[in-house]
RNA sequence: GCGGAAGUGGCGGAAUUGGCAGACGCGCUAGACUUAGGAUCUAGUUCCUCCGGAGUGCAGGUUCAAGUCCUGUCUUCCGCACCA
C-alpha cells in the first residue's frame, strides 16, 4: 500500500485539472446557473489564513453545486489599485505596476496550490487598462446622469496617506486603513450621490432575506433615516431666517434657545460688530481645533456661546436666543438645532449648564409635571400643554398636525433626513483610475469621449506624496485639448477611490474580455445576481453598501436588469491565534505556505472547515491541523485496504444484508443525507465533516468482519464523492485509483435511499417525571401502546413506581416514553 | 444611550421542530501491536461526597419534559452614537 502523499498528488491533479479546462465555466449551458464569489483580494503579496478561509468556504459550495449539476461560475481576480503599491515603489524603487503583476502572480500561484476551482479564463485585474477604462466608462454614465459632481467641500483628510477619505472609511475618527487621526480640510472633489438612493437602498434590503441581519441592520443604522420636519425662524433684527430641523416638532412651544454650528454660514453675519464678537470668534477657533474624535465624543463637555442674536418661534412668536455650540454638527439636518430642555435631556444638561429657561409642554397623563420635581427631561408620551390649539392633544398625534400647521402658515415642512452622506471619491493618489474629466477655459468641464478611453496612468512621476496628486507632475498627462473646442485644455489629476473598481468588479466575470463594453447585456443579465457571496463583515457597510449603490444605478442606466447585486451573504469569521487576529505585529501569524507545505492543501482545507462554523472566529490549532492531517490518511488507509474488492465495482445487494450491514448502510445514507443538507440549507460545513468522520468510523467498526462486496464498494466511493468538495486532491487520487476515469468533480453527487436511513429497532429512553432510569430497544414500527406497556413493565420502573399513583405516560416516537407519577 | 450577536467539559465545538446535554475533533488515560513510537488500532474521558446526585453565565417562571420558550439580570464582543 503506497503512503498518502499530498505534496506528490495535489501538484499532478492541479495540472490536469488546467490542462483539462475542468473549471472553465461556458456561457451557453442548459444546467440551472449558479454564481459562487469570494470577495477578490487586494494583491498584498501573499494569502492569509483569512483568504484560505474564504477560499475554501467558496470552494466547498462551488464543488457541491456541479456536483449537483449547476452550472457554476466561479471566478476570481484583484482589487489591484491601490496606495501600499505606491509606498512599496517609493521605498523599493520600483513601478506600483510592477510590484502589483508580480504580487498578484505570486497569489495566483498560492490560489492554485490551495486547489481551488476557479475559471482562470475570467481573471479580472481592476489596475489594467482593459478594466479600467470600463471603470472610467461607468464614471461617465453617473456623470451623465447628473450622479457625479464636483464641490467644494469640508472633507475627511489622512495626513499620513495624504488623501482625502470617503465618511464610511473613517473609523472612530482615523483611517480606516492607518489609523491615523482624521483631518478637516476645505477642498474641491468629486463625489458619487448616492444620497439619492438612501431610500430605496434602505428599503430593498427587505429585499435580501438572504443576509445576515446584523449586516442588514448595520446598513440601516448607517443610512440612518428620520422623519421630522423643517421649521423657519425668522430673525427680524438681521432680516435673516433660520431653519432647524428636528424629529419632535411636538415639543415646539418649549423652545427656549437654538443653536447653530459653528459653520453655519449665518454665524458671521449675527456677531460681526457685537460686543462680544472677539470672545465668539476665539469660541468657535477653539471648536475648530477640537478633533473630529472630541467633538462628536459624548464624554466631552457641551460648551456653548450666546451671539447676543434672538430668533422668533412662528408657534408662539417668542424669542428664542440664538447660541453657537460644539455639538451642532453642521453636515446633518440644516446645521442648527432647537432647543427644549423639557423634552431633551442633552438640551436639559445645556440649558442647566447655561442658566437657559424651561418650559414644560408635554406632561404624562396621569400626573402634572413641575420643573422643581424634575432632573431630566421628560422624553415618553403625553398629553400637550401650553401649546396653544394643540393644548390636550397626544403628543404623537400632535407631530403630523403641527407639521401641517407649519405648511399652511408657510413656516415650515415635513422632511425626511438621511444620516448618509455623498460618496467622495477623488482621490489624491497615484495608483488609481484617473477621474477621465478634462477642464477647458470656454467648454468647462468635459468628459473625456468613450473613443478615448482609457485614460491611461502615466509613468513619469513621482510618488512622493504631497499636497495634490503625483499625476499633476506629468506635463504630458495634464496638458491636453479640449474634446469639444480643440483649445488648450487641462486633465482632472485625482484618481477615483478603489472602492469604485470592487463596486462592479463581479459584473465583469461575467464577460471578462469584452472590448466592446464593460460587460454584455445578455451575459450579466444571464449570471448575476450573483447566487452565494462570502468574504468579511468588516464591508458590511464599504464594499457591500457601494457595490449595491452601483447595481441600483447601473439598472437605471439601463446596463443591467436586476437591481440586487447579491443575493445571499456569508460573512465568514476571522482566523484568530491565542485569543487574537494573527497580525504581524503580534507574531502570531501562521503561513498558508508553510501549512500547505507540510500536509497539503487538502489538510488546511479541511482543518480550517472542520474547527469552527463559517459566521464565527476561528481559534487557530495545529494540533487541530494534525486531527485533519489524521483523518485523510484513515480515509486514504480505508479504500488501499479495499481497492481490490471495489474494483470488482459490485451493486450493494440490499436483500442480502446482514444486520451489521445494513446498520453500516444505515450510516452511509444518514451522512449523505446529512452532509447534502449542513452544506446545501445551513453552511455549517463544520458538522458536515462531523459525520463524513462518523462515517469513516463506522468503516473502521466493521473492519473484521465479512462484509459484501457490493456494500463496500457503495460506501467507499460515497465516502469519497461527500469528501470531495472539501478534499479535492486526495479524493480525486482514490477515485482514479479505483478505476474511474472521469474527474471526481463533475461526477454526480450521492443519492440518500430514505427507507435505508430508517434503523429496524431503535433504543429509546424510558423517564420517570423527566428523569432517564432505563433504556429499551424496540422495534421501529412498534405501537405506542405496546411501547408504553413494555416500558411500566420493566424491573426497574416497577420498583420505582410501586408506590405511587401513575398519572400519565407520554411517548415519543421513536425517542423516549415519560412516565409521570405521584 | 440605541441596536445586534454570543455565553455549554481541560480546549475547538455539536444538540436543525421543546424530547437521552456534551456528536465530531483536540488533549489526556489505559491497553494492543512493536526493537522503538510523537505511527497505527481498541477502549475510556462533564463534575461530585459515584448503588445516588448535580450540571448549558446568574435568579425566577411555563411544561410531563427547557441549552432551546417567557421574565428579570450579569458578562463579553460587534455596529451606531451630541444625528437634533
Amino acid at each position: 500500500m503506497d503512503k498518502y502523499c499530498p505534496q506528490e498528488i495535489e501538484k499532478k491533479w492541479q495540472n490536469k485539472w488546467d490542462a483539462d479546462g475542468l473549471y472553465s465555466t461556458v456561457d451557453d449551458d442548459s444546467k440551472e446557473k449558479y454564481y459562487v464569489l469570494e470577495m477578490f483580494p487586494y494583491p498584498s503579496g501573499n494569502l492569509h489564513m483569512g483568504h484560505v478561509r474564504n477560499y475554501s468556504i467558496g470552494d466547498v459550495i462551488a464543488r457541491f453545486k456541479r456536483m449537483q449539476g449547476f452550472n457554476v461560475l466561479h471566478p476570481m481576480g484583484f482589487d489591484a489599485f491601490g496606495m501600499p503599491a505606491e509606498n512599496a515603489a517609493i521605498k523599493r524603487n520600483i513601478k506600483p505596476a510592477d510590484w502589483t503583476y508580480s504580487n498578484m502572480d505570486n497569489m495566483i500561484r498560492q490560489q492554485k496550490e490551495m486547489g481551488i476551482a476557479y475559471d482562470w479564463n475570467r481573471l479580472v485585474q481592476t489596475c489594467h487598462p482593459d478594466y479600467y477604462r470600463w471603470t472610467q466608462y461607468l464614471f461617465e454614465q453617473f456623470y451623465k446622469k447628473g450622479l457625479a459632481y464636483k464641490k467644494k467641500a469640508t472633507v475627511n483628510w489622512c495626513d499620513s496617506c495624504n488623501t482625502v477619505l470617503a465618511n464610511e472609511q473613517v473609523i472612530d475618527g482615523c483611517c480606516w486603513r492607518c489609523d491615523s487621526p482624521v483631518i478637516k480640510k476645505d477642498l474641491s472633489q468629486w463625489f458619487l450621490k448616492i444620497t439619492d438612493y438612501a431610500d430605496v437602498l434602505l428599503k430593498d434590503l427587505d429585499k435580501l432575506p438572504g443576509w445576515p441581519s446584523r449586516v442588514k441592520t448595520m446598513q440601516e443604522n448607517w443610512i440612518g433615516r428620520s422623519e421630522g420636519a423643517e421649521i423657519i425662524f425668522d430673525i427680524p433684527a438681521f432680516n435673516e431666517k433660520v431653519t432647524v430641523y428636528t424629529t419632535r416638532p411636538d415639543t415646539a412651544f418649549g423652545i427656549s434657545y437654538m443653536v447653530l454650528a459653528v459653520e453655519h454660514p449665518l454665524v458671521d453675519k449675527l456677531i460681526k460688530g457685537t460686543a462680544n464678537e472677539q470672545k465668539i470668534r476665539d469660541f468657535i477657533d477653539h471648536v475648530h481645533n477640537q478633533s473630529e474624535l472630541d467633538r462628536t465624543s459624548d464624554k466631552s463637555e457641551k460648551e456653548g456661546i450666546f451671539t447676543g442674536a434672538y430668533a422668533i418661534n412662528p408657534f408662539n412668536d417668542e424669542k428664542v436666543q440664538i447660541w453657537v455650540a460644539n455639538y451642532v454638527l453642521f453636515e446633518y439636518g440644516t446645521g442648527a438645532v432647537m432647543g427644549v430642555p423639557t423634552h431633551d435631556s442633552r438640551d436639559w444638561m445645556f440649558a442647566d449648564k447655561y442658566g437657559i429657561d424651561k418650559k414644560i409642554v408635554i406632561t404624562p397623563a396621569d400626573k402634572t409635571l413641575t420643573l422643581d420635581e424634575m432632573n431630566d427631561a421628560y422624553t415618553d408620551e403625553g398629553i400637550l400643554i401650553n401649546s396653544g390649539e394643540f393644548n390636550g392633544m397626544n403628543n404623537r398625534k400632535a407631530i403630523p398636525a403641527m407639521i401641517d400647521w407649519l405648511e399652511k402658515n408657510n413656516c415650515g415642512k415635513r422632511r425626511i433626513n438621511y444620516r448618509l452622506r455623498d460618496w467622495l471619491i477623488s482621490r489624491q493618489r497615484y495608483w488609481g483610475a484617473p477621474i477621465p474629466v478634462i477642464y477647458c477655459d470656454k467648454c468647462g468641464t468635459v468628459l473625456v469621449p468613450e473613443k478615448d478611453l482609457p485614460v491611461k496612468l502615466p509613468e513619469d512621476v513621482n510618488f512622493e506624496p504631497g499636497s495634490v496628486s503625483p499625476l499633476a507632475q506629468s506635463e504630458e498627462f495634464v496638458n491636453c485639448t479640449c474634446p469639444k473646442c480643440g483649445g488648450p485644455a487641462h486633465r482632472e489629476t485625482d484618481t477615483m477611490d478603489t472602492f469604485i473598481c470592487s463596486s462592479w468588479y463581479y459584473m465583469r466575470y461575467a464577460d471578462a474580455k469584452n472590448t466592446t463594453a464593460p460587460f454584455s447585456k445578455e451575459l450579466v443579465n444571464k449570471w448575476l445576481p450573483v447566487d452565494q457571496y462570502i468574504g468579511g463583515i468588516e464591508h458590511a457597510i464599504l464594499h457591500l453598501l457601494y457595490s449595491r449603490f452601483f447595481t441600483k444605478v447601473l439598472k437605471d442606466v439601463g446596463l443591467v436588469d436586476f437591481d440586487e447585486p447579491f443575493k445571499n451573504l456569508l460573512t465568514q469569521g476571522m482566523v484568530i491565534k491565542d485569543g487574537s487576529k494573527m497580525s504581524k505585529s503580534l507574531g502570531n501569524v501562521v503561513s498558508p505556505e508553510e501549512i500547505i507545505g507540510k500536509y497539503g492543501a487538502d489538510t488546511a482545507r479541511l482543518f480550517i472547515l472542520f474547527a469552527a462554523p463559517p459566521e464565527r472566529d476561528l481559534e487557530w490549532s495545529d494540533q487541530g491541523v494534525d486531527g485533519a492531517w489524521r483523518f485523510l490518511n484513515r480515509v486514504w488507509r480505508i479504500v488501499e485496504q479495499y481497492l481490490p474488492t471495489i474494483k470488482e465495482n459490485k451493486k450493494t445487494d440490499v436483500a442480502a444484508l446482514t444486520s451489521a450491514e445494513k446498520e453500516l448502510r444505515r450510516v452511509l445514507h444518514t451522512t449523505i443525507k446529512k452532509v447534502t443538507e449542513d452544506i446545501a440549507e445551513r453552511s455549517n460545513f463544520n458538522t458536515a465533516i462531523s459525520s463524513i468522520m462518523e462515517l469513516v468510523n463506522a468503516f473502521y467498526a466493521v473492519n473484521d468482519k465479512e462484509i459484501q462486496a457490493g456494500l463496500i464498494n457503495e460506501t467507499a466511493t460515497s465516502l469519497l464523492l461527500l469528501l470531495a468538495p472539501f478534499a479535492p486532491h486526495i479524493t480525486e487520487e482514490l477515485w482514479q485509483e479505483l478505476g474511474h476515469t472521469n474527474s471526481i468533480h463533475i461526477a454526480d453527487w450521492p443519492q440518500y435511499d430514505e427507507k435505508a436511513t430508517v434503523a429496524d429497532e431503535v433504543e429509546i429512553v424510558v423517564q420517570v417525571n423527566g428523569k432517564v432510569r432505563e433504556k429499551i430497544t424496540i422495534s421501529a414500527q412498534a405501537a405506542p401502546e405496546d411501547v408504553k406497556k413494555q416500558a411500566t413493565e420493566l424491573d426497574r420502573i416497577q420498583e420505582i413506581t410501586a408506590d405511587k399513583n401513575i398519572v400519565k405516560v407520554i411517548y415519543v416516537p421513536k425517542k423516549l416514553v415519560n412516565i409521570v407519577i405521584k
